[in-house]
Order: structure tokens, then C-alpha cells, then sequence
DNA sequence: TTTGCTTATCTTTTT
DNA sequence: GATAAGCAAA
């Protein structure tokens, strides 16, 4: 180990460049790195850590932050490779993780449990809609916002430190009727989190910011415990975070941060990239480095995404210069649709991996999750495995919440939210007598034994008995969390086998798969917080290593790849429509595509489809993104699939059809979906029309919901009748 | 009081 | 096409 970092220590200046060298060298005090993409960031983070150790650090004095899982564990992954074995005792990960493990010393201090529990997203809201309903804000009439958008408001107002109304008034001005409502809402759902030892994700960061305030002791403890504070990706820190770095650098001001303005993506949830700015204000006397020469990429491409970022709005300026020589243009693909943009990239993957290219080396990246799913049946048809990141989350299943809800209710049983969801499961039982059941336990000694021992003439109370019985039974046994789990699942199988009739073998199985994982538990606690903070992947039990990555661009930061396709550069849904009307998030899209693009090594592919299917309205044109318009020509190269002239005619039809977009919503969704009811009645040989391809004949009806279609002018295509309209003539 | 049927609304990114 | 809310029937 010892001679293993004296190497390092001789090799550092010719490993590094100047400017990384001056950051690892930097003997103290504020230190802020900016640093553009491919700059070797995170690089120079892992460097001083190592080379903090070989100077005799403590390792455990050195705490690593950044906000996502991803680049947390990659983070301390290479702190690892590089210094060696006793890197691994560096402390760190994400801020969510680690004020959680603060919280579970200290909570204490301002009356929260030690077991306190900890709310997801999904949660919070479930919990929003409860006292939403309870405070009859919602009803008929009443345009109350979702539970979703009340989530996303209080979270706003928790992560900005504003007032709920000036929340409201800045960012929902359509809702301001509401404001006194939402006031309400808002304090009765922090009461009931603080009355019922609960936490969501914001309140993770404020109660411990709240500590450091109010403790100084505390503050004091941790400065001299993390004698070297280190936040990778600084641009995602909102405020609350910002103020949680001074505070635990407090009289030290040991504090690097790293991160890069153009890539800030996560200002949906706070994150606010002027805290870099406003870090030397934070911190005086902070020394800046900069970052500017590009290890990752070749020139060709970095071209193209230094155009990309030159029209961002705001941004401190770096002239970003490529290290490698050599390369070739990143390519854009015009596509006719969807599904010639997924054979595209699956016959580009074939070859590469034939030619001897990791599939490990190649990602895929997406605006949405969803945006894969057509690709993910060309891949598994094409036999080429890959791994998912990002999207849903295994733990937000139904089927796996009605069992940690569960598990939740034998620990907790007046926790009312999971008692709900879990009661409800019964037949015959409804909202009314579920109410009615809590009332008689929160009225009795014993919550589990007025469960077990609930009386009434309904048809569901033997079943309210049973569940009682065990619950009763487990919470007095002496099983390991696994076996306690097993038994759980027992009782949930018929109930899952009736709900989910059409696929519960393939649910059962991930129920299993989450007992296993609990099996690992000792503490039932531990085991719900790491559900919510570090959750499972869905098919965590494949080997993840060497495979195809199709991620979205939110999990893909920080990461890089030999092969990067990116897919679905069209308007509406990069930028995504939502981003449409805010110019702040059209911005954020920008800066998003820029990270996209700049995590390519070698080859980078831009995939366009010339139609979408947009959900209930079928097969729509759709113009280029307005990212791949403000990429000058002739820094990227252009293909497509087929015949030229093809392409050409779809594209003007899109043009056409995008112009007057009024059209193409109402009637024809209303008489796709009648076809869908009607069943697929066309027959070999029907003339009809498409509202898009014009008129063809019916080759062949495939089945229910597809039919083959020789179009006069378009060629064959295979429809299906549920995602398009097509009108008999 | 529960359930089944109809209608209206919305569809992102992460901790 | 999913989901939540509203309404009427069991």
C-alpha cells in the first residue's frame, strides 16, 4: 500500500496538467474547481484524496458529497483505484445518505425518534392527498392541484427556504386563487410528518441543517471529524445544501467544490447553479481553478458540443480544447419513425460489438424512460442484453408497496397511510370501514390486539381477525427479517393472485426477490430507509457488468462511454413539451442535450425520428429538435436509412402537418379508439386512408391490433390500429 | 358502503 | 392508455 502511493506521489505532475495539479496540490482552505465536460473532475477530486492519504491523512477525516447515487458510488469507486485500499475508509456519498446517517445520531436534539421513518416521493404524496381530502380541498368544481404538483411546490418551498405563497405566486400563477388553501395544506402535512416521526427527502437536508444551526456543538463535532470536506457536481447543490457545506466547515473552511455551470440539470428540484458563484462569496479568500482541456473526447465531436453550450443564456466562459487527436464527426441519423431509428441503433450496436467493442463500452441515452421502450423489444428480439438505468423504480410497483406497507404496519401499526393501503386489499372493505378500523385501534392499549380481536357482523372481518393474528404472531416471533417477510408475502399471495391475475407469477418473483434483499437486513428499520434512499434495481439479480446501457440523461452524468447513441432529438420530446413555454427550461433542456452529448469517448450518434407516436393521438410528425438545428453544418455528419427521396417526402409532410397541429387532435384519436373497440375488422384487400401515409391497401391483418398496409405513395407499413387511425374508404 | 361503470385529465428528470 | 374522480346500482 505504502509504496503504491509513493508512486503515485512521484507520478502526479506528469499524470496531471497543470491546472489539476495546482487543485491536488492545494494545501488548504476554500477551493473551488470549475471545470468543463470530459475535464477529469472528478479526476482531480480522487487525486487529492489519494494524495491527502499519502501525506498521512486519516482517511475517515475525509468526507466526499455529491447529490446522485450514480456518481457517488463511481466517485468513491475511483477514489478507491487510484489511492489504494485505504481510500475505501473515506467516508461520503450522497447528501441524502449522509444526513441520514447524521439524523439517526441526533435526531434526538429536536424530538424526532431515532427511528424515524423516512417518506419517498410516493409517500409524501399519498400523504398530500390524504389531508388534501380530510381538509376537503379537493372535489368536483374545485381545480385543486394534483397531489404530484403539491408535492413538487412544498418541496420547492422546503429546497428555496420561500414561503409557500411566494412559491405559488412565482411558479404557479394559475393557482394563486388557491394560495390560502395550499397554506393550510402545507402546514397541516408538516405537522402530521413531525406528529408521526416521519421525513421525506427534503426534510433529510433541512432537519440536519436545522441541527448544525441550532447545535453548535454539533457543527463544531462534525468540522473537526471531516477535517477535508469534498462536493463533487456542485452545480446540483440548492441553497439548503450550500448552507449545510459552511456550517460543517465551520472554522476550517477546508472546503473543495468541483462542478461545471453548463451542467446544471437538476434546477426542477432546486439545484441552483449560481451557488458556484456565489461560493467565494460563501468562502472568502477561495481560490478558483479552472478546468479547460478535454481528456475525454475528440475534437470533431467536442466541436459539436462546444456549439451546442455556445447558445446557452448564462454560462461563465471556458474554452474547452481536446487532448486527443484524431476522431470522426458525430453522426445524425434521420429516421422515418421510431422504429427505424430502434433498427438503426440495434444494427449499429451488432456491428460494433463485431468489431470488438465492448458492449459495456456502448450506451444509449433518452430524455424519458419511456422514450426506450420501443428499442428495448428491438434489443431483446436482436438477442443483445442490456441494463436500464433510471425511470420507474422497482419499489414504486404496486405489488412490491402493498408488501412494504405491510411490513410497515407490523412495526408501526398506526401508521395510517400503509394500515390503509394494506386494509384495503381486503374484499368488502372499503375507505368507510378501513376509517373505522384505525378508530378502534388508535382507542385501544394494544393496536394489534384490537385488530386481532375486531368485532362486527361484515363479511371482511374474519379477514381483518386473521391479519391481525399474524401480524400479532410475527411481531412476537423470533424470525429474521427474511422469514418475517416470507410470512408476510404468504398472506399477500391470494390477494395478488386476484389483482393481478394477468401477471402475478412474474410479480411474485420480485416479491421474492425484495425478501431476499431483506434477508440482508438485521434491522427492519434500516431496511425500509435503504428502500427509499438507495433502492433496488429492478433486475438487480443479472450481472450488470459488460452490458449495453440504456439510461436516461439524468442517470447517465458523470459517466462516459466509447459508443453513445442518443435518441428521440425531436421537438416535444427533446426539449420535452413541458419545458415548451420557460425559456428557464428550455435552457436546462440545452444544458441537459450538452451533458447528453458530451459523454461519448469515440463515437457519438444523434437519432432523429421523423414521426412519434404520441400517446392518444397516434402517429404524429415530428420536426427536429431545435438543439440539432443550432448545431452549425458541417460539423456533424448526416445518414439515413433507405432511399432518400423517402425521407425527404416525410419530412415535408411533417412540416406541413406541424403547422397546423389543431388538426391532428380530436376526431382522428376518437376514431382510432373506435377501431380499437370494434376489434381489427380490415380485410385483405380494403382501400383506406392514413392520416398521415394517405391512402393504400390492406395487404394483411396480422392480428387484432396490427394490419399490413401497402401504401400508394408511402410503401408498406405495418399499423397498429391501437396507436393510430386508419378510416375504411 | 362497496363496486362497477363513465368521464375527464395528464403523461419528465432525482433524492 | 393509465388513473383518478364522480355517479349510479348492488
Amino acid at each position: 500500500m505504502e509504496s503504491h502511493l509513493k508512486k503515485r506521489e512521484i507520478s502526479l505532475e506528469r499524470e496531471l496538467n497543470s491546472a489539476q495539479y495546482q487543485a491536488v496540490m492545494h494545501q488548504g482552505g476554500p477551493l473551488l474547481v470549475i471545470a468543463g465536460a470530459g475535464s477529469g473532475k472528478t479526476r482531480t477530486l480522487v487525486y487529492r484524496v489519494a494524495r491527502l492519504i499519502t501525506e498521512g491523512e486519516d482517511p475517515s477525516s475525509i468526507l466526499l458529497l455529491t447529490f446522485t447515487r450514480k456518481a457517488a458510488a463511481t466517485m468513491l469507486e475511483r477514489a478507491a483505484s487510484v489511492g489504494g485500499r485505504e481510500c475505501l475508509k473515506v467516508h461520503g456519498g450522497t447528501f441524502h445518505g449522509f444526513c441520514h446517517r447524521m439524523l439517526r445520531r441526533h435526531a434526538h436534539l429536536i424530538g424526532f425518534p431515532a427511528g424515524f421513518t423516512i417518506m419517498d416521493q410516493s409517500d409524501s404524496q399519498d400523504l398530500i392527498h390524504l389531508l388534501a381530502r380530510q381538509l376537503e380541498f379537493t372535489g368536483k368544481g374545485k381545480k385543486f392541484p394534483s397531489k404530484g404538483v403539491l408535492c413538487t411546490m412544498f418541496s420547492k418551498a422546503a429546497n428555496s427556504g420561500c414561503m409557500i405563497d411566494e412559491v405559488v405566486e412565482g411558479f404557479y400563477p394559475h393557482m394563486t386563487g388557491h394560495i390560502q388553501a395550499i397554506s393550510t395544506l402545507f402546514q397541516a402535512y408538516r405537522d402530521y410528518k413531525k406528529a408521526h416521526g416521519l421525513m421525506d427527502y427534503d426534510d433529510l437536508l433541512l432537519h440536519w441543517l436545522r441541527i448544525l444551526r441550532e447545535f453548535p456543538e454539533v457543527s463544531q463535532t462534525v468540522s473537526n471529524t471531516y477535517r477535508h470536506l469534498m462536493i463533487d457536481e456542485y452545480q446540483d447543490t440548492n441553497s439548503v445544501q450550500a448552507e449545510m457545506v459552511r456550517l460543517m466547515a465551520v472554522g476550517r473552511n477546508n472546503v473543495m467544490a468541483v462542478g461545471d455551470d453548463s451542467q446544471s440539470i437538476y434546477s426542477f428540484r432546486g439545484a441552483n447553479f449560481k451557488n458556484i458563484l456565489d461560493f467565494p462569496k460563501m468562502f472568502p479568500g477561495t481560490r478558483i481553478i479552472k478546468l479547460e482541456k478535454n481528456y475525454r473526447t475528440t475534437q470533431p465531436n467536442l466541436d459539436c458540443t462546444n456549439a451546442i453550450i455556445a447558445n446557452a443564456r448564462q454560462k461563465f466562459t471556458k474554452h474547452l480544447t481536446a487532448h486527443r487527436a484524431g476522431g470522426s464527426k458525430p453522426v445524425l441519423f434521420v429516421g422515418m419513425d421510431e422504429e427505424e431509428q430502434a433498427r438503426f441503433i440495434v444494427q449499429s450496436i451488432s456491428q460494433f460489438i463485431e468489431k470488438g467493442v465492448e458492449p459495456g463500452e456502448i450506451a444509449v441515452l433518452f430524455r424519458a424512460a419511456f422514450h426506450s421502450f420501443g428499442l428495448e423489444t428491438h434489443l431483446n428480439r436482436a438477442g443483445i442484453s442490456f441494463i436500464k438505468r433510471g425511470g420507474m423504480r422497482l419499489v414504486d410497483a404496486a405489488h412490491i408497496k402493498d408488501l412494504i406497507c405491510l411490513l410497515r404496519v407490523m412495526i408501526n401499526p398506526l401508521d395510517r397511510l400503509s394500515l390503509n393501503r394494506v386494509l384495503l386489499l381486503i374484499d368488502r372493505l372499503g375507505p368507510k370501514s378501513a376509517e373505522k378500523v384505525y378508530r378502534a385501534m388508535v382507542k385501544a392499549e394494544s393496536p394489534l390486539h384490537a385488530l386481532s380481536d375486531f368485532s362486527g357482523r361484515a363479511a371482511y372481518v374474519q379477514e381483518v381477525r386473521d391479519l391481525g393474528g399474524l401480524l400479532l404472531s410475527l411481531s412476537e416471533s423470533s424470525k429474521d427479517l427474511g422469514g418475517l417477510m416470507g410470512e408476510l408475502v404468504k398472506w399477500y399471495r391470494p390477494h395478488l393472485e386476484s389483482r393481478y391475475f394477468d401477471d402475478y407469477p412474474k410479480r411474485l418473483q420480485e416479491l421474492e426477490q425484495l425478501r431476499a434483499i431483506s434477508a440482508n437486513y438485521s434491522d427492519a428499520i434500516e431496511f425500509l430507509s435503504d428502500l427509499a434512499l438507495d433502492p433496488p434495481e429492478a433486475d438487480q439479480a443479472k450481472d450488470e457488468s459488460g452490458k449495453l446501457i440504456l439510461s436516461t440523461i439524468h442517470s447517465a452524468k458523470g459517466l462516459e462511454w466509447k459508443v453513445v447513441f442518443l435518441m428521440g432529438l425531436c421537438e416535444g420530446r427533446f426539449p420535452s413539451r413541458f419545458a415548451e413555454n420557460s425559456p428557464d427550461e428550455i435552457e436546462e433542456e440545452r444544458r441537459l442535450f450538452y451533458v447528453a452529448a458530451t459523454r461519448a469517448k469515440d463515437h457519438l450518434y444523434l437519432c432523429y425520428p421523423s414521426f412519434i407516436n404520441v400517446q392518444g393521438a397516434g402517429l404524429m410528425p415530428a420536426r427536429p429538435s431545435r438543439f440539432l438545428d443550432e448545431i452549425p453544418e458541417g460539423l456533424i455528419e448526416v445518414k439515413r436509412f433507405g432511399d432518400a427521396a423517402m425521407s425527404r417526402r416525410t419530412r415535408e409532410a411533417a412540416d406541413k402537418k406541424a403547422a397546423s397541429p389543431a388538426a391532428l387532435h380530436g376526431k382522428h384519436s376518437r376514431r382510432a379508439k373506435t377501431a380499437h373497440r370494434m376489434g381489427n375488422e380490415f380485410q385483405a384487400g380494403d382501400r383506406v386512408r392514413h392520416s398521415i401515409f394517405g391512402k393504400g391497401t390492406v395487404v394483411e391483418s396480422i392480428d387484432k391490433v396490427r394490419v399490413k398496409v401497402l401504401f400508394d405513395a408511402a410503401g408498406e407499413k405495418t399499423l397498429r390500429l391501437d396507436f393510430t387511425s386508419l378510416f375504411i374508404l
